[in-house]
DNA sequence: AGCACGCCGACT
DNA sequence: GTCGGCGTGCTC
């Protein structure tokens, strides 16, 4: 039997009866024309014979659901959560008249089953059902329309992201017994925080705490996390940890391994196959496993009974997913405890503006240890800045200021020595060496960019070339040097210590760990390995290329990432020493020498609330072609309150800090060579969730009549994109 | 997006 | 009178 023609379908030309007979039952009794027929002795469903279907179809038919009727033999599968097939377009209508074939079948999900319709029309039937698998529960759904709304974009969208794809085979396997609930945990190193083992306690018992986690540096943290899980276990609730790679995925999931034993949790990371995906999802919708840890697709995993929901480290930018609405880890996670009224848990060894908010706004609590355990983990940290720079002749030459030299040879007695490298391509503005004076366009002050080591410079904006830079300001001619890349370094370090293996991990080669035999070992951030015992000590190199960045979180990041390295070396008490090259001065290169990456995020959200920007305020981004942007905010209906700010052009072409051309995607850099247009629409407090409404609404009434607009145009519909990642 | 419907000009 | 151009609007 073929697939298409099953159910009413199959009809033939008896489809006008069988259709006829489906519009009388129906139908609110508003058209009393056909009278009630079998067909191959089926009718529809005796009770709640309408399915009310959510269409898998993006951003067109915004939020609307659809209503099909569904055929009695269809009744017992059909129920609200179970993927089916539907006839759905123009087409329809045909089949519905009895004239031809017509319209496609398409996925989607079945919402509702109801007595009756508001649709004023005869109905379609439902063509088939996937699986009787109700992978869509009311929850799940409700999480995903809040997510829709908070970002502006489509229910169907959200549960693309949400809903992985079905695998039959996956789907037929059985399904385990659930294991018993684990014993309430010992609180461990939680013991180190004011009130971590009151937090631990409080899930236990089956409260919700809301708490932003200040981690200690070492490694530690993922047994914390672990331990946080299995005290929710304990009170029979469920736990969710969402991580940003795989790597720490890897470390809580052998952390949980050593403390519950297998089989307790699951591991939803991207690198597993569809298969596996989809069995292990299933697995914790099912209930069967009671616990996930996973990357930022596991954040909408439908974990049974709710009790804790983590975050570790919310800075990273791999928490913003890279579809559209591009919906962000912390705030999906937000939304779940507060709709699931369980608990949450952000921790990180830094501590992002939007954390320090949540505790400012007295959402959360904070979880700090005192100075005196911060002082007993973290490393000692010394700076390098521009004077001693400038008086150190030997750093001109070999590139590594004396100190760090010392720093690591001293290390390198007592162990390995981590040294991290600004990625390449992380381009920040160029300045004078003399004055760091940015380097201007003469046409129109956009700012230069070195295309590569000895080419010319360019302007970003105008693209006009530069031959012969001189600073506007002080007269000088040089600028400063340019990022040297992770392998050059390894290179010259190579040199400088003969004696000492040197090993490099980055974007292409990520190493796990390293022993804690003395090493050079030379990474991007991010990429660090972890060292057996700790690393003697960290050289982090070319600060002024991480907060050199024309963004407003340059400095969060710079620190975030500084603080990364500097955890993984050994605490001050036991030599660990860190270098770190950055003026002095500057407030996030204070923060890491005085390790208060809370102050710092605490300073600079003041600083936010004062200039009106996120997370304080709202923003959303809106790029597009001139004409299209223009009508698109012609056409919105924003909130009273709502400021917009440009247009300003946007460029493509070089990538920017975030490299990837996903990120690209969805900062809205045009894909063409045609120019666009940015505009940033910032709300006060309050306003986020109107200004997205207004936002969801202009783009549905363009997609409206936008089609042939858009085909004269040649280009694409307006992006649009709430709490855009950069904001220069 | 697709696709059909419908209201206008050139044709047998 | 009919065929067919593509502008407009709907999809249960």
């Amino acid at each position: 039997m073929s697939r298409e023609n099953e159910g009413f379908e199959g009809g033939g030309a008896e489809e006008p009866e069988q259709l006829a007979l489906i519009r009388e039952s129906v139908r609110r009794a508003k058209v009393p024309r056909a009278k009630p027929r079998t067909w191959r002795g089926a009718a529809l469903a005796k009770e709640l014979p309408v399915a009310r279907v959510l269409v898998d179809k993006g951003v067109l038919h915004l939020d609307r659901y659809f209503d099909y009727a569904v055929p009695e033999e269809l009744d017992a599968e059909a129920q609200p959560g179970v993927r089916v097939r539907v006839r759905f377009g123009a087409g329809s209508r045909n089949v519905r008249e009895g004239r031809r074939e017509g319209g496609g079948l398409i996925d989607g999900f079945i919402v509702e089953r109801c007595a009756e319709t508001d649709y004023n029309g005869p109905l379609a039937a439902l063509a088939q059902v996937v699986s009787p698998e109700p992978v869509l529960d009311s929850g799940l759904l409700e999480l995903a329309r809040a997510v829709a709304d908070r970002y502006a974009g489509s229910l169907a969208d959200v549960l693309q992201l949400a809903v992985p794809p079905r695998h039959a085979r996956a789907e037929a396997k059985a399904a385990p017994e659930p294991p018993a609930p684990p014993a309430a945990p010992e609180p461990g190193s939680w013991g180190r925080y004011g009130h971590g083992v009151e937090f631990l306690r409080s899930l236990a018992s089956g409260g919700a705490p809301r708490a932003v986690w200040t981690a200690l540096p070492g490694p530690e943290w993922a047994e914390e996390i672990a331990r946080a899980v299995q005290a929710t276990l304990a009170s029979g609730r469920g736990a969710l940890v969402v991580v940003p790679t795989g790597r720490p995925a890897a470390r809580v999931d052998a952390a949980l391994n050593r403390l519950l034993g297998p089989g307790q949790h699951a591991l939803l990371t991207a690198d597993a196959g569809q298969e596996r995906r989809y069995q292990e999802w299933l697995a914790v919708r099912r209930g069967t496993v009671r616990a996930v840890v996973g990357t930022r697709a596991a954040m909408f995993a439908p974990v049974r009974n709710l009790g804790l929901v983590v975050v570790w480290d919310d800075g990273d930018s791999n928490h913003s997913d890279d579809r559209a609405p591009f919906p962000h880890v912390r705030e999906v996670l937000e939304l779940r405890a507060t709709r699931d009224k369980c608990g949450f848990l952000l921790g990180s060894w830094s501590c992002t503006v939007e954390a320090a908010q949540l505790v400012e706004s007295g959402w959360a609590a904070p979880l700090v240890a005192d100075r005196e355990q911060v002082r007993g983990a973290a490393p000692l940290v010394r700076t390098v800045g521009d004077l001693d720079l400038a008086r150190d002749e030997a750093a001109r030459a070999a590139r590594l200021p004396t100190l760090a030299w010392q720093v690591a040879r001293e290390g390198l007695k007592h162990g390995p020595v981590l040294v991290q490298v600004p990625r390449r391509g992380y381009v920040p503005r160029l300045a004078c060496e003399r004055c760091r004076e940015p380097a201007r366009c003469r046409h129109c002050a956009g700012p230069l960019e070195a295309q590569g080591s000895g080419a010319a410079l360019r302007c970003g904006w105008c693209g006009v070339e530069e031959a012969s830079w001189h600073c506007e300001s002080c007269g000088g001619f040089r600028l400063r040097a340019q990022v040297v890349g992770a392998r050059r370094t390894a290179e010259e370090l190579g040199r400088a210590f003969p004696a000492v293996p040197v090993r490099t991990s980055g974007r292409e080669q990520v190493l796990d760990t390293v022993p804690g035999a003395p090493a050079l070992v030379v990474s991007t951030p991010g990429a660090e390995p972890v060292a057996e015992g700790g690393y003697a000590a960290a050289l982090l190199l070319d600060g002024w290329a991480m907060l050199g960045r024309p963004d407003l979180r340059a400095g969060e990041d710079a620190l975030r990432r500084w603080v990364g390295a500097a955890s993984l070396v050994r605490p001050q008490g036991a030599g660990g020493t860190v270098v770190v090259v950055a003026e002095p001065t500057l407030r996030p290169v204070q923060a890491l020498v005085r390790w208060d990456p809370v102050g710092h995020a605490v300073r600079e959200l003041a600083e936010r609330a004062e200039l009106g920007f996120p997370p304080v305020s709202r923003m959303a981004s809106v790029s597009g072609p001139p004409e299209a942007l223009a009508e698109f905010l012609g056409g919105a209906e924003l909130p009273g309150d709502a400021v917009v700010l440009g247009p300003v052009p946007v460029r493509g072409g070089a990538p920017g800090p975030t490299g990837s051309a996903a990120a690209r995607r969805g900062a809205g850099v045009p894909p063409g060579p045609e120019p666009w247009e940015r505009v940033l629409i910032r709300v006060p407090p309050g306003s986020g969730a109107a200004l997205a409404a207004s936002l969801k609404t202009a783009q549905a009434a363009r997609m409206a009549r936008g089609a042939k607009g858009a085909r004269e145009a040649g280009g694409e519909p307006v992006r649009v994109r709430v709490d855009p990642l950069d904001i220069g």
